[in-house]
DNA sequence: ATAGTTAATGCACCTGGTTGCAATTATATT
DNA sequence: AATATAATTGCAACCAGGTGCATTAACTAT
C-alpha cells in the first residue's frame, strides 16, 4: 500500500491504471519482465497502452518503490521490500540464482579510491555460467 | 590485417563492405559507438545496409577482432588490440572514464567461491558520478 | 455537486538493434 | 574464363522501449 501513499504524497494522480500495476507489482514473488507486466495488466484491464506501463514503471522507479535492472533490452522490476540483491543468469540453462548486494562493494571501492567515481550497483543481471553447465558440457 | 586473415581463415567471404568496416574499426582511436561507424559506413560507400553493419560487427565479435559493450540499448565498439578496459560515464556531464580491467577480479572471485558461477566482465559500461559533478553539484 | 486546472492516457510514430527471405556476389572448381 | 554454390547483401518488417501531442480524467476549490 506504501507505493500508492508515495504516489499521492508526491501530488500524483492514483489512476485505476497505476493501482493496477501496484496491485501487480506487490502480488509478485520475485521479479517481472517488462513483457509480464504488460501482459498480466491487460489481462486484467484490456486497453490499457504500452506506453502507460512503461511510465508508471519509471515513475515508480524513481519515486523508490521498484527497482529496474537491465539485460540488454530487456529490462526486469523487483518492488522495493524484497531488498538489494544481484542476479546471475546462466547463458546455457537459463537458471537463474539471486546474489547478494555486497559482491560490487569491492569494485565500488577501488572505482572511488583510483578514479574519485562512484558508481551505484542496484539489482544488476550478469550473464554467466553456472555449475552444473560448466561440468557438464564441455 | 589480422581482422581480414582471421575472416578468411573462417571461410568467410571478404566483401567490400566487410574491408570497408574492419578499416573504419582499425583506424579509429578508442572506441566508438554503433552509430558513429554506421554513419562513417555510409559517409564512404553509400546504400550499406545497416543490418549489414550490424551483422559484420557481430561476426567480428565472434571472431574476437572487436569487443562490444553495452549501456542500455547503446553498443560501443573496440578493436580487439586496444586490450581489456572498462568505462564509466558519467550521469551529469558526459564525461568517460577508461578503467583498468582487473576492478571486477574480486567479484568474480566471489561469485565463483559462493555460487560456483562463472562471469566474464569484458568492456562494461558504468554509469556514476566524477569527482568534479560530485563537488560542485550537490 | 460543479467547474477549473493540471496530470495522465492513448495514439501514432520514433529509436536502436534484429531477423527472414529473395536477389546478389565472393570464392572454389572446372 | 565460365560455372556452380554457398555466403552475404539489401530490403522490409519486426522487436522492446520511449516520446510528442491532443484528448481525457483525477483532484481542488468553489
Amino acid at each position: 500500500m506504501s507505493c500508492i501513499n508515495t504516489l499521492k504524497e508526491k501530488g500524483l494522480k492514483l489512476t485505476p491504471q497505476r493501482r493496477l500495476i501496484v496491485d501487480i507489482i506487490h502480488d509478485a514473488e520475485g521479479h517481472l519482465t517488462a513483457e509480464e507486466i504488460i501482459r498480466y495488466v491487460q489481462a486484467r484491464m484490456p486497453g490499457v497502452n504500452k506506453s502507460t506501463i512503461y511510465r508508471t514503471l519509471d515513475l515508480l522507479e524513481e519515486a523508490g518503490c521498484v527497482y529496474k535492472s537491465e539485460l540488454g533490452k530487456e529490462c526486469i522490476y523487483h518492488h522495493e521490500q524484497e531488498g538489494h540483491h544481484h542476479h546471475l543468469i546462466c547463458r546455457r540453462c537459463g537458471k537463474t540464482i539471486d546474489c547478494g548486494s555486497d559482491i560490487f562493494k569491492p569494485v565500488q571501492k577501488s572505482l572511488s579510491e583510483k578514479y574519485g567515481f562512484r558508481v551505484e550497483f542496484k539489482h544488476i543481471v550478469m550473464s554467466g555460467v553456472c555449475k552444473q553447465c560448466r561440468n557438464t558440457s564441455k
